[in-house]
DNA sequence: GCGAATCGGACCATTTTAGTCTTAAAATGA
DNA sequence: TCATTTTAAGACTAAAATGGTCCGATTCGC
């Protein structure tokens, strides 16, 4: 019951992308190091969001992501059933309605409110909204002029940089 | 994002004891055998819910399990976390408040809200509502004296019963 | 005290996650 | 046209989680 790395790299990745004008075109190189998310595995994430119609892929040299919406009309919803699959609780809902327990089952009903209610969140708050709330105030920039943020990289990680980070006066956020 | 089957099994087994009276002890190959949940992964699930207190457990022979309370006050958010853990759909919730990502992230905000909703749904559920909603009228037993329902068991499980279940007057629930 | 019955916990197989790597295809610009 | 740059697709892998089994320590009834 957790969301996975997939997921939480798919929203980061798209979050980098709202944060550009409009049809921008970026490079997956460009969001893996905004967001610290290793290269390879982003690149096949996005491939998902493609299919899904999130995002939209161009080719060769000058290629990269765009949106293919206006990040207002993108719901966390849609992204993370994008990458993750449809969100199910209860196993058997996702094939077929009736439940494999015996003469209906009580987790069922309870499974698919819990469910309704997840899903509600998630539809309700749109691409825009995330980009907005996820550091307003350029800290991020602040904080990599000053060296404060080590770039993860494929292959090698850097790792416990969260002190190094909210240490100082970047604190008070 | 799924309920794991030791959770499910939890819950099931759970209902199949309070349908008991209060106080009276039963072996987890009976709880087994109405729920049609392997024998010896109940007893682990078992295990967990007796240090959380859900239930209290006696050795030896006439042993088993009995609710350590009233099973309307055991909810079904306690015996969820009992078996799969806290409940948490981001990660960095579970050990420290801080989100991992640089300069604070709009995912956890999501996210914990997201994860309070669910909460919510399940903390308000106990155990007695759920014995009352799973078979109210006793179809379970209807069943089984027509042979219908061929009982799983460790190593040999009966598949695709469904339908000989369903089928019949039994359908209308 | 003995033996049967039961939980408790170590153990194991399979699936999923979280990535990486390689090859192919497409677009650009020289 | 050709080299370069970029995504697309998918095979591959290590590690963790899941789903489940099995045996031994413990306890009860006699």
């Amino acid at each position: 019951m957790q969301i996975t790395k997939a997921g939480e790299y798919g929203v980061l990745g798209l979050i980098a992308l709202a944060r550009r004008p409009v049809g921008e075109v970026v490079m997956v190189d460009v969001l893996c190091e905004e967001e610290a998310i290793p290269r390879s595995f982003l690149g096949k994430i996005f491939q998902n969001l493609t299919k899904a119609g999130v995002v939209k892929s161009s080719r060769g040299s000058g290629g990269g992501f765009c949106l293919s919406r206006s990040a207002a009309e993108i719901t966390a919803l849609e992204i993370i059933e994008a990458v993750e699959g449809p969100i199910a609780l209860q196993r058997c809902l996702e094939t077929e309605p009736d439940c494999e327990h015996i003469g209906g089952c009580a987790l069922c009903g309870l499974l698919t409110e819990a469910q309704d209610r997840i899903k509600e969140v998630f539809a309700k708050t749109s691409l825009a909204d995330l980009a907005q709330r996820h550091l307003p105030n350029g800290l991020v920039q602040q904080a990599r002029d000053r060296s404060l943020i080590p770039l993860k990289r494929d292959g090698q990680i850097g790792e416990k940089t969260n002190e190094a980070i909210f240490d100082g006066p970047l604190k008070q956020v």
